[in-house]
DNA sequence: CTGTTAGCGCATTCAA
DNA sequence: TTGAATGCGCTAACAG
């Protein structure tokens, strides 16, 4: 039952001739002659022949593959980001081999130890939020194989990466916000353990601070992302004597868990309490009352560029050309969504 | 600067042994003896030799690779859907090839050919919208690699599927509306193009009548999903003499711009008209006036499945037993999400 | 213009 | 217990 693919020895035989010669005509090598060159081609169709590119990686020590390890697919930031690693992979005649690490360090060593047995060409990497080192990728970095951090970026020398500067739009968040007449402002970061650099909390700190405005630390709270610690963390807010005005939140997901809890205290949003978030995704345009503004991080964008990095940087490999380290930082956007002060 | 990486054969020469005792002594083969396993063994682990897998595919014709491909990342059904396949290729010791089509045919065509280049051992797909038979996937059937089609599944024979019927679930939502007095609903579709089986519009005709209410076909609308021309078919519905008092939208995208425009038209949601969707996406649960109810299609567990059902076509294929065409449907859940009328 | 052949790294069969 | 030889599919150097 089990078919057979074709290949070009099966070619040469029932055409009588050698296997170069196949394979150069299917090649368009210019030394063969069209008849046979015909012939070749049209057998090779009506046979449905694909070259066997296991064999020729093999031969070629090159896979036209690349990796993409991130924490998940789920959210919507990292499927935008792999939709353009992926597109950016299309145009350059690479495909991406996907992994999620699902914040487990484990399952970010196993997949970079597959990735190499699967003799990629390059690496693209999310880390996991419990990732501190990147020893695991030393592997990689010993048979010269390119990797590119890109967003969740260790906070490591000496790596090529690709990220979005969170700290101008963090400190123009807290202008907005001031402008619209906020003192109080809180802010709910994430947990500790996320060991890559905090640039919304430097924006934050050192927007007050421009202000003139004394920094409360009792304003600061930290949610582990789940809707329950999201709640805890508005609880300790809502219940200071002095309660912010208006809170700047990690990401769109904790917005909306905050949001919705707020509701159901019923104080109204933008109005008793205003919010400003991070992400833009595009789902808060939907909301009747969304946060005010959101920081726009580029998902595609950063994906798209990490892929672009990564193909220079295998391209320089096969030249041999040297290449210093690189760390393309995009800039953020603020951008305005809901009304309300 | 390029490091050669050791094989068994540089082991072999340094040791003066043959290249297949070092094979054998480093799979732990009972024959070689311990004191040669050792020497073998020590070596090869200060040379820092790994097998080069791509040498190992090619010979045993197999990847441990599956292709996976559908039409976009960034709807937030396929980034779950591709979340269950990774899932599961991970646990069997396999990896994901990832594509996009973006409803593009040609795009598609290219990526089974890509993926059949990369000698996938198996395929799992969701068409395109603008593909309407299954051609393109034959050279893949011919030579007897495996290929699932999961959620956009062609309506051709002979295949292997898993998707989630929809039939029940919408007959379910016309019950659930006319249980709240709906009379008049109407159903924005999605284009013609789009050659899966409509069950959506079949579970829509059948509840209608077999709650005894007559079709009007002026409630029948098309949107092709963009805001645009979800606004148009609006307009076409809220232009009749007779206005629907709920609406079925194709999915909660539609959904959304449906129900932001209407606010625009300052009419109440779920008041006014109400909205039932397909999808169940977690952001509406995040809306203050959510739809009615969405349905629930299950895009992790499609997944999930599909994957499932291919790893199980790849081993029986490997032990050369007959399969079957397999066809797994899943039964979707109305889901109860806002109040209202 | 076309054919012959070596060799990529490895597992494996056959010999010894 | 070990070695020699083979072949997987393809490319390319060399030979005619």
């Amino acid at each position: 039952m089990e078919k057979k693919l074709p290949t070009i020895k099966e070619i040469a035989q029932r055409l009588n001739i050698s296997v170069s010669t196949v394979s150069r005509a299917l090649h368009d090598h210019p030394s063969i002659g069209l008849r046979t060159k015909m012939q070749v081609k049209k057998l090779a169709e009506e046979l449905h022949y694909v070259p066997n590119q296991t064999a020729i990686f093999f031969k070629q020590r090159k896979t036209y593959t690349i990796g993409v390890i991130l924490p998940n697919l789920r959210e919507e930031f990292f499927s935008l980001a792999t939709s353009g690693i992926e597109d950016k992979a299309f145009e350059n005649n690479y495909i991406a081999l996907m992994g999620q690490s699902h914040d487990s360090i484990d399952r970010e060593k196993t997949l970079v130890e597959t990735m190499q047995k699967h003799r990629v060409d390059g690496l693209l990497v999310s880390i996991s939020k419990n990732t501190s080192n990147v020893d695991h990728f030393q592997s990689l970095l010993q048979f010269n194989i390119p990797v590119v951090f890109f967003d969740r970026v260790p906070d490591v020398p000496n790596i090529h990466s690709v990220w979005c500067s969170l700290y101008h739009s963090s400190m123009e968040a807290i202008d907005f916000l001031i402008k619209k007449g906020h003192k109080r402002i809180g802010y709910i970061q994430g947990p500790d353990t996320l060991s890559i650099k905090n640039e919304r909390l430097q924006g934050y700190l050192n927007g007050l601070k421009k202000n003139k405005i004394v920094h409360d630390p009792s304003l600061v709270v930290s949610s582990d992302f789940s809707a329950e610690g999201t709640q805890k963390a508005m609880d300790q807010l809502l219940a200071l004597k002095n309660k912010p005005t208006a809170i700047i939140t990690f990401n769109d997901y904790v917005a909306l868990d905050a949001m919705q809890y707020v509701r159901k205290k019923k104080l109204k949003i933008n109005k008793d309490l205003a919010f400003v978030s991070y992400a833009n995704l595009p789902i808060t345009h939907y909301l009747e009352t969304p946060p005010l503004a959101s920081v726009e991080q580029f998902p595609y964008d950063q994906g798209a560029r990490a892929a672009e990095l990564l193909f220079k940087l295998i391209d320089q490999k096969e030249s041999s050309e040297s290449h210093p380290f690189e760390n393309v930082v995009l800039n953020s956007e603020l951008v305005i969504i809901g009304q309300g002060k």
